[in-house]
DNA sequence: CAATAATCGCAACATTGTTGCATTTACTTG
DNA sequence: CAAGTAAATGCAACAATGTTGCGATTATTG
């Protein structure tokens, strides 16, 4: 079922001017089946054992997607980061929400606060990271 | 000018039935006197010379402090947890602010958003977590 | 001041992430 | 399609943050 995520991430990486290679199609494929934002780790262990990558590739791997804008990253409270492909739905601000009890991260839709938040005078707005944390349906 | 803060820093580790030792005190004063969130290393770095303490006392008292519900740890996007000592405007939830340029965290007093957030059917609401991005006054 | 439970410090380890460099490989060009 | 070349990879080594176990020290209590 990974197989039809493939000729798609695929595209997006020669869209990009980038090497098509195995690991970053892999790497691609995976992130974009995925429903939540995933760690380095769980990218590792969903790839065949026939084509394990080295950890140094796989973090460029991933930081060459982040530049490309096909994925983006997620901050967490465990020292992890988290990646999940750019749909149409990510490309703009969005929240995330982390379940206390299993620690999967899911992308919530919009981001209702405004672009524009009240900073201290000669502050410069960028942008906001929104993490709600609680309890998911399986772990209520 | 620490100073003032020590005898402060006493009174709320014994109120809360823990050990008045130095490595606490000095640890809590400092965070007292600080205006923004710092990481553990930033807190090495104030202590004075005679009285550095080794890198696991320090987390444990950072540990302990937090229990206690005397400081708060704030995460951010360089696997550094960042704290603050609680005073009365940080007991009930609040955003951050970190700089991009010089990567200083300061805290925002409140936080517009509902505590109600609407989550998929089934979720539970615990807290939010907000980190706003952007450039301070010094770096703009 | 002695007893004791809490705290500390050391050593060793775990995890996440980065850098330098030599090797391999995907793509381009003739 | 056979090089040539820039891009990507893999290895080794390192850095930073944080944790665990355990024996030594110390703040508090009586």
């Amino acid at each position: 079922m990974l197989n039809q995520f493939h000729h798609t991430a695929e595209d997006m990486i020669r869209h990009n001017g980038g090497r098509a290679t195995a690991g970053r199609i892999g790497i691609l494929a995976i992130l974009l089946a995925e429903q939540q934002a995933i760690t380095h780790r769980e990218i590792e262990q969903r790839l065949p054992q026939a084509q394990q990558l080295d950890r140094v590739t796989l973090y460029r791997a991933l930081e060459w997607l982040v530049e490309k804008n096909l994925i983006h990253k997620v901050t967490s409270d465990d020292r992890a980061w988290r990646y999940h492909a750019n749909r149409e739905l990510h490309s703009h601000q969005h929240a995330h929400f982390k379940c206390t009890g299993c620690a999967q991260v899911i992308c919530l839709d919009k981001l209702p606060v405004e672009a524009n938040w009240p900073l201290p005078a000669g502050y410069r707005f960028q942008g906001i990271e929104l993490t709600v944390k609680g309890l998911c349906a399986n772990c209520c």
